[in-house]
DNA sequence: TCGCGGGCTCC
DNA sequence: GGAGCC
DNA sequence: GCGA
């Protein structure tokens, strides 16, 4: 029956969109049209592995060898593969009996206009709050009045796609309770029916037998979990009958023309048939706090408990017996000095000089009882005292200012005393600076060592800004306001020109370059003003429509410069990095700064400005001369509330000043934390990573991690990739551990085998970690629905193979969905080509428009992400409520309808309720009709009107940058989740994880408000790409 | 020393 | 309620 | 394993 394979199926497909569509000629198109553009072309390939395939009977996996037992079946065939595609180079087309692939073709022609074919899409048009009416079915050609790169990944949305659809009735609810049977116990009968068989086993038409059949049948009271399932029914689930006859008659007329589709069918049913299915399902509490959770709490409370709340006690009772360096020691010598070194920390609530003394009792302090030590603790703690010198202490409270005093007497001590040098470049020698260091009241860890560095750059420390004698300021505030609060300003204008602004950052990118002379720093140091574009992007500044970041010629910070100065120099970084220029440290800089694409600060060149086309941007930036900000400022200062909860930005590494002075080799380990991974549109490095070889290496030990799986290992995962995140965005080649420390997630120990790497050009550990179990468990881990305790127990029972594990070696059994995940291994671990994902997209979205021409279909994941393979099909199912109806009950006869015109082949996981608006399905779906196309993993998920735009942000990804945006949303206050954007969460202060109140909805309807809130510049789907 | 996402289904 | 998935 |  199969009668055309899938290179076939594609190039005809590409030649109805070309004809429907001269411009739609995206790349991925050209290749799979004209195979001499691309022999290796992974269409080629893709078939060339269904020929492959072909010589195994069944479909089912080749054997995996003895010897090779690992990764084995995939590469096998992969190798077959390639000597298949370059036969199939040669093999021009077989015979094609040109059978039409689908009847629905008609119908994907239409759509086919608007289907994405490669990533860019310039925004986001699907969380239309006002959806038009659903477009009329006459026209079967579209008329386009969206730009090509309007209706791109995104455009997916019923306004947008005409295609003719019957009419047909409105989602019926189904009403009546089909004898009590649940789904759930469909899903059992299924199941049992399965494991009778064997997996291998031909299976009979699984639309047969597929419980989704019975879907609709039952108007289900939400059983929520109950423990009690009603008895199980053996007997293979019954052909359905649909309870509504509107409904039966369309299924049946559907399913009499066998996927013939489009009968003229009877128009929507008008009346609101139940109005209150939304609600029902609105009931559904948004956190269940089970009293297990609880439970749980208490167990792991109980579990820490001595330990953690002692350990609480000793740590503050630990600061307190700190010795107090306070100002008194300080300000003795305070009017020795004449000098002019400065320091603050912002963002606290009183900028107006605090009284010192205060300082040294913070309100925690006054918190906190008296402790009680017992004699033994107390004789542990001024051990870890004595011990610890280096090791962090809780700063004592002292404020910035007192700081920079305390730190000069030292500093003059230190040099009278040995006349000790440090190492450092001199190059802030004789300069006046004053730090601002983000808190005015509290001189923090980071911030002692920010300044105890620059004094050892030889600057003059200013306690104070005093715009007379202060020559210059460095900066690692978090906000503009924050900064200015340092500075006891009002505004970044009244910072007299002549004292050049620079961030943090740009003090280690000058000590990172050994290279530099000290001219050199001092032109760049007079070159480099921090104009407050580094502010700019976390204030989201560029967006609006005044600001346009603006290379320092701003007259609110500035530099010395001459009003000449203007575009030329700031440019000249980016332009000497873009023309490779010889000049090493421009270049470097650059590098510098394009390293930091993270950092909302990293000077010169602000990030706005870089993640911009630099000629243009840098056009703009010309012509403005007035200070962008000012009318920002309030912003500023009320966006500095939620700033100062941030991680910050400028932390210093751990090393101890004190102590480190005397270390010869004591190099800043000062890092600059990045701000928020969802923050900054990031293009994947193109091209070659000057690292790669480090992230091979690290990519392997992170693998062998991922498979072992402990909870220590689960982290390490996390870290590794963290690492291998930031190598990849790396412009240039690590060269020593050290460097490699200072990448935001690179710490001591990854540090020391990044540097084993670039020295031995190999990492031990590796070997270590790798062995014989680890190997089999990762190919077991493979299998759907298996994870490492499950493949750990397998590999127990002594099945080392796949084939092992068909055997049922050692009496393993498999659950149905790891048979349905084992038989087609091969298929759910490769990834599927865009084309492919695209095409049976197309299958299923008209037939989901039959059955309501108002639902919302969408595919989500990497496809909309605009990856060139996708792993699995995502697909978001809602509607519009307007006109009082839902889309509750549409996905089981929507999967009722794939299952019976083959794109859906197994199901994988059900929805508990199907009926309800939000349900996810699992399942394997394919290409009908077409010979060996692939199992493919295929997820429906349909959600409620409201929580479209969250569910569309969770469903996109990529996972990192849904976990970034999370966790900015949690420190921020604020809880997402795939239903929305929550605040007022209170959260259980023993475990964060725990919510108390659930809080309230501010955000869910699109994406595009989740992200203001958030403060998250807009990202088109495909700029969400983080992993 | 603690947290590192959160919600769902399967069994 | 642990395991697994997304 | 990292960072607070």
């Amino acid at each position: 029956m199969p009668e055309m394979s899938l290179e076939e199926y594609y190039a005809e497909q590409d030649e109805r969109l070309n004809r429907a569509d001269e411009s739609m000629d995206d790349y991925v198109k050209r290749v799979s049209r004209n195979k001499n553009l691309m022999p290796a072309s992974s269409v080629q390939q893709h078939s060339a592995a269904l020929e492959v395939r072909q010589e195994h009977p069944t479909l089912t996996i080749p054997s995996v060898s003895g010897q090779n037992a690992t990764i084995s079946t995939n590469r096998e065939i992969g190798r077959a593969t390639k000597r298949k595609a370059a036969e199939a180079e040669a093999d021009a087309l077989g015979p094609i009996r040109r059978q039409r692939i689908d009847p629905e073709h008609g119908l994907s022609h239409a759509v086919d206009n608007h289907l994405p074919e490669s990533a860019p899409s310039t925004h986001s048009r699907s969380d239309s709050l006002h959806p038009k009416s659903p477009v009329t079915r006459t026209s079967p050609k579209v008329e386009r009045n969206v730009s090509p790169a309007m209706d791109d990944i995104e455009s997916f949305t019923i306004d947008e796609i005409d295609v003719p659809v019957p009419a047909s009735t409105s989602h019926n609810k189904p009403k009546d309770i089909h004898e009590g049977r649940n789904t759930r116990q469909f899903a059992q009968d299924k199941r049992r029916f399965r494991q009778v068989r064997s997996p291998q086993a031909p299976a009979a038409s699984t639309s047969e037998l597929s419980p989704i059949l019975s879907f609709s049948n039952k108007s289900y009271r939400k059983p929520s979990r109950s423990p009690k399932r009603a008895p199980l029914d053996l007997g293979p689930p019954k052909r359905p009958r649909l309870d509504l006859p509107r409904a039966a008659n369309i299924l049946q007329a559907t399913e009499n023309q066998k996927s013939t589709d489009l009968p003229a069918l009877e128009p929507p049913l008008s009346p609101i048939e139940d109005v209150s299915l939304e609600e029902a399902s609105a009931k559904k509490p948004l956190v269940n706090q089970s009293s297990s959770l609880f439970l749980s709490i208490q167990e792991r409370i109980a579990k820490h408990s001595g330990g953690a709340k002692t350990d609480k006690v000793l740590k503050l009772s630990k600061k307190r017996a700190l010795p107090d360096f306070s100002l008194n020691e300080v300000a003795v010598d305070l009017g020795n000095k004449s000098s002019s070194m400065c320091v603050s920390s912002s963002p606290s609530s009183n900028p107006q000089s605090p009284p010192p003394q205060k300082k040294t009792k913070t309100s925690k302090d006054n918190q906190e009882p008296e402790p009680k030590i017992s004699a033994a603790k107390g004789a542990k703690l001024a051990t870890e005292q004595r011990k610890g010198k280096g090791k962090k202490e809780k700063p004592a409270p002292i404020t910035a200012a007192d700081f920079a005093r305390k730190l000069k007497v030292e500093f003059e001590e230190a040099a009278k005393a040995s006349g000790k040098k440090h190492r450092r470049s001199k190059f802030l020698e004789g300069k006046n600076v004053f730090f601002s260091g983000g808190d005015w009241n509290y001189a923090s860890e980071s911030t002692r060592k920010k300044m105890t560095i620059i004094m050892q750059c030889g600057a003059n420390l200013m306690p104070e800004y005093d715009p007379e004698v202060t020559t210059h300021i460095i900066t690692c505030a978090p906000s503009v306001g924050a900064m200015l609060q340092d500075l006891k300003l009002k505004s970044l204008k009244q910072i007299p020109r002549r004292i050049p602004t620079v961030t943090w950052d740009w003090v280690l990118t000058v000590l990172d370059d050994h290279r530099l002379d000290r001219q050199e720093i001092d032109t760049r140091l007079e070159n480099a003003v921090i104009e407050c574009t580094p502010y700019a992007e976390r204030l989201d500044l560029y967006k609006f429509e005044s600001y346009k970041p603006r290379p320092r010629a701003s007259r609110s910070v500035s530099a010395n410069s001459e009003e000449g100065r203007t575009c030329e120099n700031v440019s000249r970084p980016i332009n000497a990095a873009a023309s490779s220029s010889s000049e090493s440290n421009d270049e470097r800089l650059a590098a510098h700064d394009v390293r930091h694409s993270a950092a909302p600060i990293s000077p010169p060149i602000s990030p706005t400005r870089r993640a911009s086309n630099s000629t243009a941007s840098t056009r703009q930036d010309c012509k403005k001369s007035i200070d962008p900000l000012a009318e920002f400022y309030d912003q500023a200062r009320r966006q500095k509330e939620v700033e100062d909860g941030w991680s910050s930005i400028g932390d210093v590494g751990d090393s101890d000043s004190d102590e480190t002075d005397d270390e010869p080799d004591f190099q800043p380990v000062a890092r600059a934390k990045k701000g928020w991974t969802c923050d900054n549109k990031q293009a994947q490095m193109s091209g070659d990573c000057p690292n790669e070889d480090i992230i091979n290496k690290l990519n392997e030990l992170m693998e062998l991690h991922k498979v072992k799986g402990g909870s220590e290992d689960r982290w390490r995962v996390v870290s590794y990739s963290k690492t291998i995140r930031a190598l990849r965005n790396h412009p240039t080649r690590i060269r020593s551990g050290n460097e490699a420390r200072r990448l935001p997630g690179v710490g001591e120990k990854t540090a020391q085998k990044i540097e084993e790497i670039i020295t031995t050009g190999d990492l031990q550990r590796i070997k270590y970690e790798n062995t014989n179990d680890v190997e089999v468990i990762r190919l077991f881990q493979g299998i759907y629905g298996v994870g490492r305790s499950i493949a750990f127990k397998w590999y127990q029972a002594g099945c080392h193979t796949l084939e092992d594990l068909r055997a049922r070696k050692g009496g393993v059994t498999l659950t149905v969905p790891q048979a349905i995940g084992l038989k087609y291994y091969d298929d759910i671990n490769t990834r599927m080509p865009r084309e492919e994902a695209r095409a049976i997209f197309e299958l299923i979205k008209p037939k989901a428009l039959a059955i309501d021409p108002k639902l919302s279909v969408q595919i989500m994941g990497s496809y909309r992400r605009g990856k060139a393979d996708c792993g699995d099909i995502d697909i978001l199912i809602t509607r519009p409520t307007d006109d009082g109806e839902t889309h509750a009950g549409v996905l089981p006869r929507l999967l009722r309808e794939l299952h019976a015109s083959d794109i859906l082949t197994e199901d994988l996981a059900l929805p508990e309720d199907p009926e309800d608006l939000e349900a996810t399905y699992r399942g394997l779906c394919h290409l009908p009709k077409v010979e060996g196309s692939r199992q493919r993993r295929i997820d429906f998920l349909t959600v409620p009107w409201t929580s479209r735009g969250a569910a569309l942000l969770y469903y996109t990804g990529d996972d990192i940058f849904n976990r970034a945006i999370r966790l900015k949303a949690n420190v921020m206050g604020y809880a997402l989740n795939q239903k929305g954007l929550f605040k007022n969460v209170i959260r259980d202060p023993r475990d964060r994880r725990i919510k108390l109140d659930s809080g309230v909805l501010i955000a869910s309807e699109t994406e595009e408000e989740i992200f203001k809130i958030l403060n998250v510049p807009w990202q088109e789907p495909h700029e969400r790409v983080r992993g």
